[in-house]
RNA sequence: GCUGCUGUAGCUCAGUGGUAGAGCACUUCCUUGGUAAGGAAGAGGUCACGGGUUCAAGUCCCGUCAGCAGCUCCA
């Protein structure tokens, strides 16, 4: 006997155990036709799922228009592509072929290199495989079954997988279409035929398990719909979010450049890319000198000393620019025969003299903190700095604003006691909400990074660690933001609170970072004179808000698709003369603005207005003063808003007055909406 | 760092072994206009760089550098 409840309460019964499809032929033949999955007591099965004897089971059936039926389905589309790939190109080996967000990939192994020029005959071949519209049959086994059905296929990472990585299931399944059987947990749509629309869309390395020390698999990427509106709708949005990219609005917009010759990596800031992020740092510095921070100024490079004395340079020599070896010690080197092959093994042991490129400000911070002695009535001691750091990224990981060699942290140190510590973390994290409210960016999650505690990698006494460990936790909960906590996140010398964003391309990026440091106090012997009299070791924190200056602007831009608000607009207003008659009032106007301090420029082309207008309509210029005979005989302007166009005329005064009322509050009102076609209409992203 | 793809005018791109192209941008001239493209002419290229194959290379091969996608890494 099965009971089973149906989503509006209604309930069936059967004398023996019952598939969902049999359910769904039961209340209907239409929906007999239509359920692609099903949901069994919260969990999603195939039609085919059998719902044992004796049991009552909340079912919900699926159809074409459930999301959930979607993940089922282009699951099976991967196994279709999987079954191409193979017929196209025998011997291939199959890997892994998981549902992502948007779509699938499948990792396969053959020595054929995939390319975009095979994804054509690929497509085909699934269209063949889909028209036949042959069922998804589900076979279970036991292991050794199953181990028997790979070893007989000839699949050697499914063997690998079952072996190693299937240890606690005893009872495996597989799903057969046609001739192609694979290991796989399913469920599965009832049959291909289902797959509406699909596409091809990349192929990449990938290695297998993860592990670089692995075998290199070609990962392809597909998605698939129930229907080509769909397909459609997905690619439209990739496209939209291709021109909302960084790299490609910092290109069009002029807002900063990347030279082969300068350095991969290393942002050459243009004037109005210089002047986003100058706006930024001000509003930021404003807002740290009311909390009490001090600002400093330290240099670009450090005696080697320093970097092993914080552990620096021993640690993380890999990520960092070679030292720069001193010049005599040089000298010294090459009089006793020194070769490379030595002195990259002094190197390696810190064995060297000379001077670092830094990658931290914290050392010099360290520093400017003990170049005195501290009294607990000092404390907190909190000083920051907009320090450039440099890092020897792997180049392929480096791209746009977001992975850079050079960059610029809005960085601070505090220096404080034990008891000051959780209120000194709450109001940092203040200060990042701040930071993201100020450019109407909300959509971040809040990450805390532990240790792992079976690692080795951090350093630092356990106990610390768990003391700092809580201090972030307490901190995060007053964010009133859900956040995770993440085991091995943490950096080598304490956990850390992060804030994470998504790029138009839905990768995550680390911007704001608070950190507790037990660890380099202790490594620079800090200390501060307690009421006691007695010396006391202070607990650093490190936090930058933005984190990077070049990774926020990257995101930032992204966010705005390229309209930056007005107070942060490189260029706030343009002034349009309708012909060149009124070229020396356009003038006036321009010089007017300019000494009211607003970033302004003038268009005195021999072109059309209309022309003019575009143009700035295009390099998203948030106003527009347009002025001919009209405005001149009464001193005004007309302005023209980039979001809702012509506004009328007003006098020069009223409108300085209404853009300084729009700077001076950081409004950010909701995006441009022209035919430039730069912003994403993806309702998630409206501001 | 790894795998794959790509590199032609300022930008976007066409050009599959035989005298380097288009659109936009730029310069000049004409046009002087009322809220998203007026017209004409001109200038602009060591086809990323270095080797090789060939009578002949933008085109084929190898290497380097850089960009893109993903993987790995990210104090």
């Amino acid at each position: 006997m099965v009971t089973i409840t149906l989503p509006d309460g209604s309930t069936k019964e059967y004398d023996n155990e019952v598939t969902p499809a049999q359910v769904a032929k039961d209340i209907g033949p239409g929906l007999a036709k239509a359920a692609m999955a099903a949901e069994v007591d919260g969990q999603i099965v195939g039609l085919d799922y059998l719902i044992p004897d004796g049991n009552e089971a909340a079912l919900k059936l699926f159809t074409k228009k459930d999301p959930e039926a979607l993940g089922v389905m282009r699951h099976s589309a991967a196994h279709v592509m999987a079954r191409a790939i193979m017929k196209l190109f025998p011997g291939v080996q199959l890997a892994f072929g998981p549902t992502i967000d948007g779509g699938v990939y499948y990792d396969f192994d053959l020595d054929h290199k995939l390319s975009d020029e095979d994804f054509e005959m690929i497509e085909a071949e699934m269209k063949k495989i889909i028209k036949a519209d042959e069922p998804f049959e589900r076979i279970e086994a036991n292991r050794e079954e199953a181990l028997n059905i790979v070893s007989d296929l000839g699949q050697e990472y499914k063997v690998e997988h079952i072996r190693d990585g299937l240890t606690e299931h005893s009872q495996l399944s597989f799903y057969r279409q046609g001739e192609f059987i694979d290991l796989c947990r399913g469920p599965h749509i009832p049959s291909a035929g289902a797959i509406g629309a699909y596409k091809l869309l990349s192929v990449a390395g990938a290695y297998w398990k993860g592990d670089s020390d692995n075998r290199q698999l070609q990962r392809v990427y597909a998605t698939a719909f129930f229907d080509k509106a769909g397909l459609d709708e997905h690619l439209t949005k990739i496209d939209e979010a291709k021109r909302r990219d960084h790299r490609t609005l910092g290109r069009q917009l002029g807002l900063y450049h990347i030279d082969e010759m300068s350095g991969q990596g290393l942002i050459l800031w243009t004037p109005k890319g210089s002047v986003i992020r100058k706006k930024l740092q001000e509003f930021i510095e404003t807002r740290l000198e009311r909390q009490g921070y001090h600002q400093v100024f330290t240099p670009h490079i450090g005696k080697l000393d320093l970097y092993k004395t914080s552990g620096h340079f021993p640690y993380y020599q890999e990520s960092q620019y070679p030292a720069l070896i001193n010049r005599d010690y040089m000298q010294k080197l090459a009089d006793e025969d020194c070769s490379f092959s030595d002195l990259s093994d002094a190197m390696a042991e810190g064995e060297i003299e000379g001077y670092l490129l830094k990658p931290m400000n914290c050392p010099h911070h360290v520093k400017i903190y003990d170049s005195q002695q501290r009294s607990y009535r000092d404390l907190p001691i909190r000083l920051f700095e907009f320090g450039t750091v440099y890092r020897w990224e792997q180049s392929g990981e480096i791209g746009g604003l977001t992975r850079v060699r050079g960059f610029t942290q809005d960085d601070a140190h505090l220096f404080c006691t034990e008891d000051q510590l959780a209120d000194e973390l709450k109001g940092c994290l203040e200060l990042v909400k701040l930071v993201f409210a100020s450019v109407g960016m909300e959509d971040y999650s809040v990450r805390i990074g532990l240790r792992d505690k079976d690692s080795d990698k951090y350093v630092g006494d356990p106990q610390d660690w768990d003391k700092a460990e809580d201090a972030c936790r307490q901190a995060a909960t007053t964010l009133g933001k859900p956040f995770i906590e993440e085991e091995g996140e943490a950096a080598f010398y304490g956990p850390k609170i992060d804030f994470v964003v998504n790029d138009c391309l839905g990768r995550k990026w680390q911007l704001g970072t608070v950190q507790v440091d037990y660890n380099l106090p202790i490594r620079f012997d800090l200390s501060y004179i307690g009421a006691d009299n007695q010396p006391h070791r202070p607990v650093m924190i490190h936090r930058a808000p933005f984190g990077s200056m070049e990774r926020f602007i990257g995101v930032l831009i992204e966010h705005f698709a390229g309209a930056f608000p007005l107070w942060l607009a490189p260029e706030q207003a343009r002034v349009v003369v309708v012909s060149q008659k009124f070229e020396e009032y356009g003038r006036q106007v321009e010089a007017q603005l300019r000494e009211a301090g607003m970033r302004v420029s003038g268009d005195y082309r021999a072109e059309k207005i209309g022309a003019k207008i575009r143009d700035a309509q295009l390099e998203l210029i948030p106003y527009m003063l347009i002025v001919g005979g009209r405005e001149m005989e009464n001193g005004e302007v007309s302005i023209r808003d980039r979001i809702d166009g012509d506004l009328g005329a007003m006098s020069v005064a009223g409108a300085i007055a209404k853009f300084e009322d729009e700077i001076n509050n950081r409004v950010v009102r909701k995006t441009f909406s022209g035919s430039a076609g730069l912003v994403s209409r993806d309702a998630q992203n409206e501001y």
